[in-house]
DNA sequence: GAGCTAAACGCAACTGAGTTGCATCTAGCT
DNA sequence: AGCTAGATGCAACTCAGTTGCGTTTAGCTC
């Protein structure tokens, strides 16, 4: 169960609690949607971060575990809070990128698929991108 | 099976057929494994092809489908010719991606699965992307 | 509560991928 | 050989993301 007190969770993970980090995870798991950083900072205007702090907030973020991201097929990356207690996001579910207002969704309760990889190599993460236009777009 | 003559491959497409065409073209079909923009770049420099014109030559190229690209972890484009008779590339089999060496493989034979979305989606495209080491690079 | 310090922030400058505009050149047609 | 739509070369730009460095602050100790 996704516990939503971002200064909580930012405790528990044993990080410092700051102004940025709080508003940016919060925003992050209302939304619960991968969303880009230049997204962030006009939905966070309001707060007024700094680009580069967000950058390395969602760094921080994802480095503890509490963010991953996905790449889009603009090839930016979208960020989303994730449930601690559940596995990582990324690799373990498809996702969605609309092509004409790029929102993007997450498709849950679908695992990717176990590839076979040439002798020798080794996989460390998986990434399932769809794209199309989404319900509202089409 | 794959016509590896780049230059009636573009005559058999209807474009024009110029220096830069055949030779990006005659490289692709050659090294049969996608590259980036950066890497073509590099790898013909002895024929110091204009990066801008590069650009524009892969676009073409994939405009006519002698061409398709496949997206990197990195968020950069990996380029790579395929054979007009089969199925296009991209949506067809997964990719794997080297993180130590940046080199990219096609998982040829293996084709993605079907995906569920929601109610009104539509899909155009998908991509399935593995990251890890290389045979050499482990 | 005051003082301290490592960590975080703010700002400027940079890199690298990809695009656009425009003047010049050329493939391939008549 | 001459013509022209389409291709190239070059400069300048956008946008995502990073780096360096001086300033601020979370949260620890006393």
């Amino acid at each position: 169960m996704l516990n939503k007190n971002p200064s909580l969770l930012l405790k528990s993970v044993n990080v410092r609690v700051t102004q940025q980090r709080e508003t940016v995870l919060a925003y992050l798991i209302e939304k619960a949607q991968p969303i880009r950083h230049a997204e962030l900072i006009d939905e966070l205007k309001p707060y007024h971060i700094e680009r580069v702090t967000l950058y390395r907030v969602l760094s921080k973020l994802m480095d503890v575990g509490l963010v991953h991201r996905v790449q889009g097929s603009d090839g930016t990356w979208r960020y989303c809070a994730h449930d601690l207690s559940e596995e990582h996001c990324p690799g373990g579910h498809p996702h969605f990128l609309c092509e004409k207002c790029g929102d993007m969704i997450c498709l849950e309760g679908q695992r990717l698929p176990r590839v076979e990889v040439p002798k020798g190599y080794e996989v460390h993460n998986k990434q399932f991108l769809l794209q199309g236009y989404c319900n509202r777009c089409k």
